[in-house]
DNA sequence: TTGCGATTGCAAGCACATTATCAATTGATC
DNA sequence: GATCAATTGATAATGTGCTTGCAATCGCAA
């Protein structure tokens, strides 16, 4: 990453600009408003270099590749919309989930991913 | 799964013994020692099975394939050893994680999943 | 014990997410 | 604007987790 280019603006602008972590190919989907002839090969390079330097942080979740957001958000988790596949942020977090782990195991972190359906979905999909 | 063989005696006496959730791998690794030859694809079919009739649960985490454990055990999280990248139980849970979400949302079920050192890799690695 | 269909083990195949290759293009510097 | 290495985009290749095809084997009922 030692030029900015269009297409990385592009990434940037698109990952600014969501409230919720993208996968490499929402990302992509979404970055070729601005750059129609956006590879994937260049969205992972940008991710790779991003997540590298500090910018973006990777999400895991459960049973699904990794998404991608801003670093740097206060502490939070999320929330996998079977419906969509979507993922969103939950703001708030359980700070207690540090003291479950048996005694003599070193915490490092944690995870909380909730399941269901979102907003959108939930009001017009029944089951 | 019609017939009782021995290589579905064999993976069902291995997750019966264990006290945490097996990957396929570690799964078939395991029921070598009572059947040699086994071969991969088999555990792959007794684990469809297994998990189709009930006797078997899925355990998803972040950044990893599913691993498996017997099913019907009281709610319950896990911990992933990032030494040795085995999956524990932890038998605590917070119900309070699902007041979580958004409002608008229907939550449906959540994963807990803690990282870091088990009682063995904490203490002989350091870092 | 026999017979037959279910199951196995091996290897090939598949799905997917991700990475490498490489000629063409582009950004930054002069 | 010319230069040139970094970057891009298209595509091939890779890796991994899992499934399928099929001949050989085995479980189970008669």
């Amino acid at each position: 990453m030692e030029r900015q280019t269009r297409q990385r603006d592009a990434i940037q602008a698109v990952i600014e600009s969501y409230d919720r972590p993208l996968s490499p190919t929402e990302l992509c989907d979404a970055a070729r408003e601005h750059r129609p002839r956006l590879g994937i090969a260049t969205v992972y390079r940008a991710i790779r270099d991003l997540v590298e330097s500090g910018w973006l942080r990777t999400v895991e979740i459960p049973g699904a590749p990794p998404r991608y957001e801003r670093a740097g958000k206060p502490h939070h988790h999320h929330f996998l919309c079977r419906g969509c596949n979507s993922l969103w942020e939950v703001d708030d977090c359980l700070s207690e989930v540090d003291t479950l782990a048996p005694s003599g195991f070193v915490i490092e972190g944690h995870e909380i991913t909730l399941y269901g359906l979102c907003n959108g979905c939930g009001s017009t999909n029944e089951g």
